[in-house]
Formats: C-alpha cells, sequence, structure tokens
DNA sequence: CTTGTCTATGCAACAAGTTGCATAGAAAGA
DNA sequence: TCTTTCTATGCAACTTGTTGCATAGACAAG
C-alpha cells in the first residue's frame, strides 16, 4: 500500500497531523500521490495502532487541538524494507484518452472544449509547479543545494514539470487532430 | 466509472469477448486504461444486465464457446452522454516518485538498481509503441489515413509514445542525480 | 446576527480494483 | 504420458479509494 508509504515519507520529511498532512497531498506530496483527508485519516489510524508512529496530542490557541503524528523507529524500519523491495513500472489511466478514443462514435469536434479545459488546466499545474521550483530550488539550473532530501525533492518536481510539460504539448496535438477533422467533414457525425 | 467506458469503445470499435476484451486490455486500450479479466467480466455482466450491450454465444471448434459481446443502443447512447460530461483532469500516482522522496532517509545509492530496471520496462513499451505505429500508421508523419477512428487512435497512441519518451528522459536524470549523491557522499547513510 | 470559511477529526456506505482460486477442453512439447 | 500453455469464464474475499454527512470552535464579511 503506497499511501502508507507516502505518509511515512512526508512524517519523516516533518512530522504533522492528519489535517496537515491533507494539505501537503493537495502541494507537494500531491504532484505524485492524491488522497483525501478520509483516507490519510483511516490509514493514520491503523498505522498508529500497527506501533508504525508516534502521537502528541498538541493544544492550539484559537484553533482544535490537533494530534501531531511521527515516525516511530518500526515506521522508519517499514519504509527502509519497502524501499529496496521492487515496485511494479505502473501505467497510465488516462480518461481523457478514452474519450478521445470514443470521439470517433460521436461529433469529434464536441470533444474540444473539454480538450481545451484540460490543456489550461495542466497549464495551470505547470505553471505552479515552475514557480516552486523558482521558490524552492532557485530555477531548474541553481547551484546545488548539498543536501540530499533537497536534491531528491527536486528531481522529483523535475518529474512533475516534465509530465505536465508532455502532457500540454500533447493536447495540442489533439487539438489540431480535432480541428482538422472538424474542418475535413464540417457537420458530420460519423 | 471509467472501465464501462472504456470498454463500449472497444466494443464499438469491435465487438469481442471478456477474454479478448482482456488481452486488448494488455494491448492498445491499455495504452490508457487496465483492467484485469476479473474487473472485466464483472463490469461486462453487470452492463449487460443494465441493457447496454447484447450478448451472443459463438461456438467455436477446438475452443470453449464464448459470449461475444457487442453495444447495444442504449450502450451508444451511455457513451455518447458521458462524451458531453466533462471528466476531471487526473493526477498522476507514481510510486517510484515516492520511493526517490524517501531515499533521502536511506542510502539514496540503494534505489539506483530499482530506478534503472523502471527506466528499461519504460523504454521497452516505448519502442513497443514505436513499433506499433509503424505497423498501424505508417510512422509518426505518414500521410493522412482519413479515417476519423484511425486519425484518433494515432493521437491517442502518440500520448503514449509522448509519455514514455518523457519518463526514460525523467528517469535517467534521476539515475544522473542519484549516482552524483553517491560520488558525493560515498557509504553515507545520509 | 447570520453566513461562509478555515482548522480539525471522524463515521458509514458505497464503488472500484486486486488476489487467489477453480474449472475445463485443446494443443504442444518433453 | 505428463506438464505446460492457451482459450474461456467465473466466485469469494479482501484492500483501496470515493462520497456524503456530521461535529465544533474561531474568525471574517456582510
Amino acid at each position: 500500500m503506497a499511501l502508507e508509504h507516502a505518509i511515512l515519507v512526508s512524517l519523516l520529511e516533518k512530522p504533522g497531523s492528519g489535517y496537515e498532512l491533507a494539505r501537503r497531498f493537495d502541494r507537494s506530496i500531491g504532484y505524485f500521490w492524491t488522497a483525501t483527508h478520509q483516507q490519510i485519516y483511516r490509514v493514520l489510524r491503523r498505522m498508529d495502532g500497527d506501533g508504525l508512529l508516534e502521537v502528541r496530542e498538541v493544544a492550539q490557541q484559537g484553533r482544535p487541538d490537533k494530534k501531531e503524528y511521527s515516525v516511530a523507529a518500526p515506521g522508519r524500519a517499514a519504509l527502509t524494507a519497502w524501499l529496496h523491495e521492487p515496485v511494479e513500472p505502473e501505467s497510465i489511466r488516462h480518461e481523457l484518452a478514452v474519450k478521445i478514443r470514443g470521439a470517433a462514435f460521436d461529433e469529434p469536434s464536441a470533444l474540444i472544449s473539454e480538450v481545451e479545459r484540460h490543456r489550461e488546466a495542466h497549464d495551470d499545474r505547470l505553471r505552479h509547479y515552475l514557480a516552486g521550483e523558482r521558490r524552492d530550488f532557485g530555477g531548474p539550473d541553481a547551484p546545488r543545494p548539498l543536501d540530499v532530501g533537497q536534491e531528491l525533492q527536486h528531481a522529483v518536481l523535475r518529474g512533475g514539470i516534465a509530465f505536465e510539460r508532455m502532457t500540454v504539448a500533447w493536447l495540442d496535438d489533439v487539438l489540431d487532430t480535432l480541428r482538422r477533422l472538424r474542418a475535413a467533414r464540417p457537420g458530420s457525425r460519423d
């Protein structure tokens, strides 16, 4: 279960509550793994029950109390064990691609605005990642920070940037194709 | 549920049995959606119960009988409806990226062979896609086949090719980073 | 003073996906 | 002949992930 390991990594980087983790999963960790708060709370409780975590009740002023989790020794051991065993290369799951192929059985040009919307969403994410790169790492070829954690975080972020760039370019390609099809067979329903 | 729609698209492209669908999900449809045979059989039965499909028992020589599914009118309507409603832009889920970030809390160079393995797997897929492109579409800039379905299938395949190319390049980048870290802090455990 | 947003945690029900196992005839190879 | 592989379908149990709802105090805007 990779959510468990993503939580261990995130808590090793910095201890925090379920709520804080949920927000990290909307940002940096979310570059490569997503989770809702319900899922996170459930898994945190299980991991705590398994002795992988330590909890500390933290009283706050002007806010509800929170449970701050950190990684216990068995949690760190579990992460190390997982790091040393192979995982399967993952396949993509892209709903939009299903739609694009399905457009052959409908009006292909009906998909143009949908693809445009996705293109903009990926472009937004790309710009967000690039802003984060400038902020946290001083740009793509900054002088090396010489901190292992930062180096690896930057390498993962470069992956997110490459993914979004590639996706935007591909969706532009798809839009070209859809527009060409629309021009060639106007009003046709195939 | 996108598996349902992926099945509708695949059956519209060509009717087939659950077994045949499962094999297509290991190939062309599998470029962007994966499913096991158990999942496919279960969903096929539900879709049949919902009246989206038509079944035909086909006797075969030298092989077990099969149930050949094709799309009924309500199935086609369901696909059209789905094509016209928006879907959310998807996020990636990349277990290897979790590992890379986790490597900061272990020996980073222990990950090198794992990343190399993934790099080769993605490179294999890339070559497989490129071979399919040559076979089915005559290469990246073949004369336009002028068939809507083929155009769209090619556009999706180009997306798969772009994804694998990007991934291989990124993993090379990650390998550079890991090797640099190994050279800089030999035998260190962070 | 009410509505909305933010922090913070959680239950219950459901949907989707995975894993292990079972059956069964035909063909192919050792 | 025995084992393996391929075609073909399916059940049962389990894990993972999603959706809807609930609570509750603090704060800000109208």
